[in-house]
DNA sequence: GTAATTGCAAATTCTTTGCACATAT
DNA sequence: ATATGTGCAAAGAATTTGCAATTAC
């Protein structure tokens, strides 16, 4: 359920936790089913699942974590690269599989939280000229369009709960 | 302080005082002491505040206001549209005084968290050709371009403490 | 075996709420 | 007078941390 359209495409469980296992070795971390499980759930996922999302996730696989490894092992999924960190202001953090794709924007649906992604090239190019007429050494940009989706606004969707 | 450059001005502090006194009236609200502090330290400074910062505000002024009455104003201040809330993704809110800027997007210094304000029409535009493409309702976007500025990269600037 | 991880619960940070007391109108 | 605001301390939500028991290598 709510499974917004994506960019580009999840990869796929196994891969996932192959990634991450080779990770894991090549820093000498020890590799636990947990950490395979969590990096399962969130990189096979094409959502941007919060940590309480990502815990939810593993007992609908038969396995859990604590909420300390959930995040400690989020944290580590970030520093590999093989996820990446979201916020869209909603007061907490939002995790999603670094795809192929090099960056992408979102729309935020303000109704149901829903998240759509495109790519623009141009906000690109134009962020990076805009850092440099105000003298900043550009690291990256994030926008975020906020709006009201399609489905809600033909009362289609069935009022997801999101706090 | 860290004070960093901005579109507009800020109106002084006995204008802040006064348009707040008015809004308070036309709705029936009390005027009180808190009320008329709270709006002058957000009101009239050019920085983005957190509800921490606005309490340590109100002390520099020889005032001050326990933190529920701080978050309690700062609510009302947002809805009277006299400030407007702003979330970084730092894990708390800031709060900006409304000025007659209608929609301006920021550059957060990733080093010592200065916020420098600049203004793009094209992003209006754009945002909207987006949303329109993704039969989205648009209400706003939110564009942060991240970075290290220049103070930070010539090691001028005595480094902030931010969290 | 030994060092690192796990899970639980306690601690933290930002923000909200309940309630007795104080204050604006 | 009376409704509303204020401050304090407790409650909440998301996240982090301390620590004994457990597990990977």
């Amino acid at each position: 359920m709510n499974t917004p359209a994506l960019v580009g495409t999840a990869r796929t469980a196994q891969e996932a936790r192959e990634a991450f296992r080779l990770w894991l070795r090549e820093h000498g971390l020890p590799v636990t089913g947990q950490r395979l499980a969590i990096a399962e759930v969130v990189i096979g996922s094409a959502d941007h699942l919060s940590a309480e999302e990502v815990a939810q996730g593993l007992e609908a696989h038969g396995e859990k974590a604590g909420t300390a490894t959930v995040y400690r092992t989020l944290d580590l999924l970030v520093k590999s690269g093989l996820v990446v960190e979201r916020d869209f202001g909603e007061g907490f953090r939002r995790f999603e599989a670094a795809r192929d794709v090099p960056h992408h924007e979102h729309l935020l649906c303000t109704e149901c939280g829903a998240v759509q992604e495109f790519r623009d090239e141009r906000l690109e190019r134009m962020t990076t000229l805009i850092a440099e007429a105000h003298d900043f050494a550009r690291q990256g940009h994030r926008l975020v369009i906020r709006g009201v989706c399609s489905a809600c606004r033909r009362g289609t969707r069935p009022s997801d709960v999101r706090r």
